[in-house]
DNA sequence: CTCATTTTGTACTGAACGGTAAAAAATGGT
DNA sequence: ACCATTTTTTACCGTTCAGTACAAAATGAG
């Protein structure tokens, strides 16, 4: 009973993701929060404790509607190379058209609050390890239908592709040079 | 003429770098910077004009020092791969010995200030464009030795080399498993 | 010694911060 | 209709923020 809210609570986490996305934790302030959920302050609170709290709810989004289209992309057709490329050229696509430069979420929070916030730190490690598994796994059907060499092991190939697929986000923060990216991107899938 | 100066600049910048290093741009405030400095505010900002300008001096002095750490890593015995891997295995020691986990300070500028600081931008992307070229240096003269098959063009092959070196410095700010960091230099040391 | 010049220490500024208090408003149950 | 309960709104905390004003102190030039 009492009185109901008035507004949606994922549409909320969403808008907060937003904004922490677009300028990092430390530099958005809680009437940034108000502004871009719609929310009184009141209601902020009521609803999710503070601002860590809230940032760790949106990260969980941000990790969550990540993942599922990097499924998207793994799971899609041509070979696993093919999907492997697609992972990787299509946040060079984002990263690069994106004029406020957000960059990937999860790094933000591993570089920034993570020291801080055990909570996110664990959450951005979960979301890495996730990635390596989807990754392994294509590439272990990859080594199966033979498009990719089997002589090394699958965990340690998808490691690789792991590493270079956040140094390729890390880069893209400032690089203008797509060609550079490019080069990675055909640089790691040609060693497998 | 005038009174002289009773700090030595450089000390200070050094001393500034360690603060943002461990805090991060926003969370370090300018009383953390009096304090870290042992100056007094009159004198910082008589010096340094203000946070935003100290923050550049101090990613500056990073850069330059972190560059020749690097270099002193790349040119030394060994093979070509040797020495690629010390680079490599010398920031997996880092990150994971750190209690403070402050990563590279390159990235986090990258992440956090250079959306809003076109000089940090343009920092942290020279500094990731020099390692890039000393990473093709050796290996240049690694398939000039015969030790790194010649078959792949040295600088995209650098520039994964790079990737996967930054990709290491992300996955080594959240993760404890240093067996899955090691996994990422021998895989990326045997693509070449 | 005096004066121009620079640095230093301190006190202070207005603004913005994260968070809270409390009352009004809106519901369902009885 | 009334009450317990929850959300919303608004006003308000005390604190901290980045940056400044200004006088005292320390120099070298003349």
């Amino acid at each position: 009973m009492g009185r109901p809210r008035e507004f949606d609570n994922t549409a909320a986490i969403e808008a907060a993701m937003e904004v922490f996305w677009s300028k990092g934790y430390e530099a958005t302030s809680t009437g940034d929060l108000c502004e871009g959920t719609g929310l009184g302050r009141g209601s902020l609170y009521n609803a999710f404790g503070n601002k860590q709290r809230l940032y760790e709810e949106a990260l969980r989004r941000y990790t969550e509607d990540g993942f599922q289209d990097q499924l998207e992309l793994l799971s899609g057709s041509g070979t696993a190379k093919d999907r492997l490329r697609r992972l990787m050229t299509r946040v060079i696509d984002i990263d690069m058209d994106d004029p406020r430069r957000r960059g990937c979420m999860a790094i933000n929070a591993a570089v920034e609050p993570a020291g801080r916030d055990e909570v996110v730190a664990r959450l951005a490690d979960r979301s890495f390890k996730r990635l390596e598994d989807a990754i392994r796994d294509v590439i272990v059907v990859g080594q199966e239908l033979g498009e990719i060499s089997a002589d090394r092991d699958p965990r340690q190939a998808a490691r690789c592709v792991l590493s270079a697929y956040y140094g390729l986000r890390v880069l893209g923060k400032v690089s203008q040079d797509r060609s550079a990216l490019d080069d990675i991107v055909e640089g790691t899938l040609s060693a497998l």
